[in-house]
Parts: structure tokens; sequence; C-alpha cells
DNA sequence: GCCAACGTTGGC
DNA sequence: GCCAACGTTGGC
């Protein structure tokens, strides 16, 4: 399912990095960087497409919501933050020979006038196989399928 | 290769 | 702040 996708979901706590703050970087453009999962890595690094959609989810806030679309704007390499013994996220085991972590480029495409929060999403049957909304879900990079997109892309627009 | 201990995620 | 669920580590 992965291989196919061209749709993902990405997380990030809005205290540490919100989607305004996309708004506001330049070309609307971040590096993801701070990934230190290998599943969701592998994502990123084997199955993350130039011009993928990525829906874009603020956890660990009140209410946690997806709260708009980024694109893919440049495929997996490897992510500096885990060379650096200042940042919170350094791998002593990662090396620029041997890198461990990678990233990508997410471009913001919108920002949603309404937010979708979780409780919403959880009552939309079209939903009900999402990987976000399953139980006990931590994947901070997951695939998303087509309709489910589409489904959520609806109700943004109102 | 098993599995207990530990650390992290993230909703509530 | 709590805690369930999950991922990783490391001894054996």
């Amino acid at each position: 399912m992965a291989k196919e996708s061209r749709y993902w979901l990405v997380k990030t706590e809005p205290d540490c990095f919100s989607i305004q703050d996309l708004a506001k970087a330049p070309k609307r453009t971040t590096c993801w960087s701070g990934v230190r999962n290998y599943q969701a890595r592998n994502f990123m690094r084997d199955d993350m497409k130039l011009g993928d959609q990525v829906l874009i989810y603020h956890s660990s806030c009140n209410p946690p919501a997806v709260v708009g679309v980024a694109k893919v704007s440049r495929e997996a390499y490897p992510d500096h933050t885990s060379w650096d013994p200042n940042d919170d996220h350094f791998d002593p085991q990662s090396t620029k020979e041997n890198p461990r972590w990678f990233m990508v480029d997410l471009q913001l495409e919108r920002i949603f006038k309404e937010p979708i929060p979780l409780d919403r999403l959880r009552k939309i049957p079209a939903l009900k196989d999402m990987e976000l909304l399953r139980r006990g879900s931590r994947l901070s990079v997951q695939p998303v399928r087509k309709a489910e997109f589409e489904t959520i892309e609806q109700i943004a627009e109102g």
C-alpha cells in the first residue's frame, strides 16, 4: 500500500512547529527533520515522491486536528540534525558516511479554513481504517489512501 | 531470538 | 499530569 501511496499524513506539535510557522517560512517550505522512528523514516526515504500531497496534523494540542495540506518539494536526503550534538535529535550513531535518518522538504499548499479535529474524523465512516485513527497509533509519517485524502479535502472545503 | 525494562508518544 | 500503547535496547 505504501508503495503506491501518493498521499501522506505527518504529525507535528504546533508548540514546536505549526502549519502557521510553515506559512511564514521562506518559500513556505521546510525540511521535515527530527523523525526518529524507522517505519516513518522508511516512508520518507523510500516512498515519498516529489509532488505527493501531505496532510498536516497538529498533535499534543487541543484539539488535535488535521490543519492543512503540503506537498513534497524535495525527496529524501540525510537529516543533518542527527549530526549536531547540540540538537535535540542528535544521534551519535548517524554519520555523514552512513546516515541513519532522512527527511524530505515540504511546501505548504493550503491551510484549512476550519481545522478538522480528531473527534470529528472518528465519526466519519469513510475514514474508519485510517492509520491515524487506529488505537495506539503513533506513526508520525504515515500513508493515506486516496479516498481518505479526498474525503478530508471535501470536509475541509465545507 | 526472546523478553523484560525502559523511554516515548499522544490523547485525555 | 496520567497512563495505555508502542518501539527500542540489551542481557541472556
